[in-house]
DNA sequence: CGCCTTTGACCGGCGC
DNA sequence: GCGCCGGTCAAAGGCG
């Protein structure tokens, strides 16, 4: 089915402030990915840009977690996505990783996180929404989506 | 060659 | 204030 990725785009389960948010999350990272990244090159502005986007706009975006019995942490959803972080987290033993979708302007992260008890069962944390179409289409996706358990959080 | 992954350091929040 | 904890940055290397 086609339709399958659009199940990832938060914006169906937020249908009260999608507008609102895709904005405030738009703003927000602009200056960091939308803008120049030859900005980012300072060393000492990089925290700066970081530092304003968390002083004027806390927390805006939605969250939206699904888990999946996969053997890859990585699953292709139709996006590009580029990792930019991989931390250990306390209760798990298997790291978490941080992924950004790799797109002007829209700023979409999603955490990978696999559960230490069940390997198989990976958890997947979308934050944000796509402003732009799917890329390229999948077959796997809807064996995916066979498995995927889907809570709408926050 | 361009994009992405890796990886250690860094930062801010929170609890003690 | 300090240290833990989770999230992010950014340089350097890898791989097609």
């Amino acid at each position: 089915m086609e339709n399958y990725p659009l199940l990832f785009n938060p914006q169906l389960y937020n249908n009260n402030t999608t507008s609102e948010l895709g904005q405030e999350v738009k703003d927000n990272y602009h200056n960091i990915d939308g803008g120049n990244k030859d900005s980012l090159v300072l060393e000492s502005n990089g925290c700066e840009a970081r530092k304003k986007m968390k002083g004027e706009n806390k927390e805006r975006r939605a969250r939206y977690a699904f888990q999946t019995r996969s053997q890859v942490d990585v699953l292709d959803d139709g996006y590009r996505w580029r990792k930019y972080g991989q931390k250990a987290v306390k209760n798990n033993k298997f790291p978490r990783s941080y992924y950004r979708c790799t797109y002007q302007g829209c700023n979409v992260k999603k955490q990978v996180q696999r559960l230490s008890k069940d390997e198989g069962v990976v958890v997947t944390t979308y934050e944000g929404m796509h402003t732009h179409p799917i890329e390229k289409s999948n077959d796997n996706f809807e064996h995916i989506l066979n498995q995927m358990q889907i809570y709408t959080r926050f």
